[in-house]
Order: structure tokens, then C-alpha cells, then sequence
DNA sequence: CGGGCACTTGAAGTCGATCAAAGTGTGTGG
DNA sequence: CCACACACTTTGATCGACTTCAAGTGCCCG
């Protein structure tokens, strides 16, 4: 939990692609919030735009804190997360390429942000991006998509920590990391950056409650654990069927 | 969950200025989606615009529904919620006056919602809607605002859900509910549209969990109930405390 | 006045939490 | 290169908050 600062990167951000906000990785995933915008403003705007690299486990942001930016990360991976006084935790998602940061409602961030692994992020004074969602329609169109897109993802967590067993709720977030991972080969594991006290803080359980639930699916077959960040779904039908919260299932993982 | 169905409302709706999606309840709360927005766009927008009336427990939209209309609340009360094929529920959230439903990413509705008891809706097909949007820039900011703070409180319930104990959940969920109904004299006691079940779908806990600790706090002199869909906060600061997670607290209500 | 629904209360049960300890892997420094 | 330290994970045993099951109470409304 110590501070690491964030440091500016020397050499240019490799696969850049000279856009703001956009990077050989978010194109490939498509994912970018400026992707495929008329460049025009984008020109003043570069003026302004910064790459930072965090190393693991560094800090982006802390809840309550001034939102004098807005993020989109470009490599890596990020817990967004919340704390209770007393240092209970929950992890409201991860961020992953191309996945844009620092909306607020009110001149304060919302959640804390902190890398899980070495990641990278483009930097963007939050006046500046306001100002451009003044100036190109298109884009507030897009960040108002994506945050209509969070609420949904959000509602559906609600439902998760609400209502789920450990069992369903460790089938839905495999199911929801194999979906944003797009492996490269079908088949191979799928990497988790985060440990099991995140995935616990993220499903609302305890890690030994996650190692546990990891044992009983891999038991069923549904699962092989290769490396301890590493997983392969054997089964994903069955796990669909599982995180869904057809009950019968539900009693045995 | 018998299926009753909108009638349009016969007389013109009590307290309406003939503005569309603006009337005196939203305008008291000034939360109407379209409150002082130049009128000119409106005019042609009116043709499209309906009212209606719910009676309590109908129905307003279904999850996975096509989303051909959006809606804003002018009386009475909502929940929206969505369901496991169990039959298990989570409530996502309240709508009142003055709230705005219907916003989807994709082109189905997201929730199921349902009038608490009588209740009133202005409504307006989607696509004019969002024609409306791209005219209004304004009209657009004021969607994205709305979505951006629906998420902050998303977010709120997944620490809530996730990580919260029975008595914080309840003392969370009184202060949010006399935070919107903001009683018309202070003291009043607060009317709960919902039923206990409700709370219990809302808080993820169960009606006998939610109706023990509604006894808890009472014995604790933290809370009246005058009725049995009324409080009152007698210790609003010791609620705070309480809800916000300190631990030492959380043992006792 | 009586049926039905929501709410409350009690007793017993369970899923996940907590407490405890042993494994596993990794990076570092001798 | 090995050994130690540390961090993470797994497994086991016990506990407890909330659920489940089961009555019982109160209240509204026909």
C-alpha cells in the first residue's frame, strides 16, 4: 500500500499511434473512446495529453480526491474499489485496455484506483475532455454509452452480491473475465492479474471462500487451475448454466 | 405479478404546466430531465408525448423488453429489480417523481419495474428521445449527468451488498430514503412506499432479517415506527455513523 | 366479522466467515 | 546456486450472522 509515483514515460509508448487516447491496443480491441474520431481537435488536444506507466500495485487515484483527470488505460490492468472506515473492502471492477477512467458526477472521484500488474495509462485533463464533449457530440454520444454500459454492468454485480452463491458468483466472474480477455488461441488459460483476496473483495466473499470454490469447481471438472494465475474453463456451458442461478446447480459448486 | 395493463389517464394530469416531462412535482424537486430547456424543440415534441397512470403493483416495463419508450416519474413510486430464473429478486433501485427510466445500452430494457402504488409516468418513444438528444446538446448533458450519478450509487450498493452487515444495510437505506423524500415537515415521520419484502430484495437479505432489524433499532431508541409503512429518525447522526461502517457500531444494531 | 396479507417473533439449520496452520512459489541476498 | 523470507494460496476446524422453517399477531377491507 505504499505510495509509488507515477512516472512519466521516457521513450514514446510503443504501439502509439501518435492519436490521443487511442493505441495499437485499444484499436485492436476496438475499444478506444476516440477511436475512429475526426482528428481535427484532436491536434490542440495532444498539447495536453500525457502517457504514464504505473508500476504494480501503484495507485492511480484515491476516492474523494480532486478529479483533475480522466484515464484511459493502455496496458495492464487496474481494481477499482471502495473502503468501509474500518478497511473493509469491495472492488467495484477492474479496468483493462482501452477501458476509460475518471468520470465522476460532482469534481470528486468516486472509487480508488490501483494497478494490479505494471500497466500504462493516457492522461487527459478532465477540463480539457470536458471541453472536447462540448466541441464533438460524437464523443460525449460515446462516453454516454459506455457509462450507460458501466450501470448495466453495475446492476447486474448488484444482483451477483445480492442474491448469488459463492459458487454462482465465482462462475459469473470467470465467465465475465474469459468474455473481456478474448484469449488468443481458444483454449488457452485464461490469465487472472489479480489475486484471490481481490476476486474476494470483488464476489463480496473471503479469499479462503474464492480457493475454496476454486477447488470444487476444478473438482467438477468445469475448471483446471494450471498456474495460480491461471485458469482454464473446461466447461463454459455448464458454468453459463451456473452463474445464470439455475438452482439444482447451485447447491453442489 | 397478474399483468395490469397502462391506461391512459382520462383528465389531464393534476399539476401539469403543459410542459413535456416537466411538471409541478419535478419542478418542487427540480429534477425533470427537461426542466428549463428552450421550449421551441418541445413543441413538436409534445405530439409524442403521452401520460399514464399505474395502479400499485402493475407493471411498467419487463427486463429483455423491447425499449420503444422512455419514461419519466410523476407520481407515486417505483421499483426496479431484476429477477433469477428461481425466482430470486434483487431491486436495483427506487424510482420517484421527478426520476428518469427507460435509458438502455443495447436495445432492451435492462430492469423490470413496477409501481409500489398508484402511480404516474410521462412517457415518449425512445427514438424521439433521442432525436431530441442529438438537437439539445444540453438535453444530452443532463442524460449523462443522471447516468454518471445512477452509477456513483450503483456503486454504493455494491459496497452496501458486498460488504455491509444487516444493520448497516438498514440504517444505510433509512438515511437514503429520507434523503429523497425529504418530509415535508422535519420530524415527520418518513412514509416507505415499499414493503418489508421489498427493503429485504433491496438490502439482499431476507423479510425476517430486515424486520428483526427494524425491531433493533427501535430498541436502541435510533428509530420510531409509528406504523407499519412509517419511521422515524430519532439519532440521524448515530444512523450516519452506523452506515457508513465504523466498526464497534455494527455489532450492537 | 372474518379472510387475507404483511409483519413479527421464535427455533433450528446452514453457508460462508473466522481462526489456525501448513503448503507453494518467487525473488533476493549470501 | 542455494536458502531464506515473504506473500499468496490451500486446507482444516470451528463459529456465527443470516436464512429457513414455522407460528403467531395485527390490520385493512370487503
Amino acid at each position: 500500500m505504499k505510495e509509488i509515483p507515477i512516472e512519466p514515460l521516457t521513450k514514446p509508448f510503443p504501439g502509439h499511434t501518435g492519436m490521443p487516447f487511442a493505441c495499437s491496443t485499444c484499436e485492436a480491441r476496438s475499444a478506444s473512446i476516440c477511436n475512429g474520431l475526426a482528428p481535427p481537435e484532436f491536434d490542440q488536444m495532444t498539447r495536453y495529453l500525457t502517457q504514464h506507466a504505473l508500476a504494480a500495485r501503484a495507485p492511480l487515484c484515491s476516492e474523494g480526491d480532486a478529479a483533475k483527470l480522466v484515464y484511459t488505460v493502455t496496458a495492464g490492468s487496474l481494481r477499482l474499489f471502495q473502503l468501509l472506515p474500518d478497511g473493509r473492502r469491495q472492488i467495484v471492477g477492474f479496468a483493462f485496455p482501452g477501458d476509460f477512467l475518471g468520470l465522476t458526477s460532482g469534481g470528486l472521484y468516486n472509487v480508488s484506483a490501483e494497478a494490479l500488474e505494471d500497466s500504462r495509462v493516457c492522461q487527459l485533463p478532465r477540463a480539457e475532455f470536458t471541453r472536447l464533449m462540448q466541441v464533438i457530440p460524437d464523443l460525449e454520444h460515446r462516453v454516454l454509452a459506455r457509462t450507460a454500459a458501466e450501470l448495466v454492468r453495475a446492476r447486474e454485480q448488484m444482483v451477483l452480491l445480492g442474491r448469488k452463491t459463492a459458487g454462482e458468483r465465482l462462475a459469473t466472474f470467470l465467465l465475465q473475465m474469459a468474455a473481456r480477455m478474448k484469449p488468443a488461441r481458444p483454449d488457452m488459460p485464461l490469465r487472472l492479474p489479480m489475486t484471490r483476496a481481490d476476486i474476494a473483495d470483488y464476489l463480496g466473499l473471503t479469499t479462503e471462500t474464492v480457493s475454496r470454490t476454486f477447488t470444487r469447481l476444478r473438482a467438477l471438472k468445469l475448471i483446471e487451475l494450471p498456474g495460480n494465475d491461471e485458469v482454464r474453463l473446461l466447461r463454459p456451458e455448464l458454468l453459463e448454466g451456473i452463474a445464470s442461478g439455475k438452482r439444482g446447480n447451485t447447491r453442489s459448486p
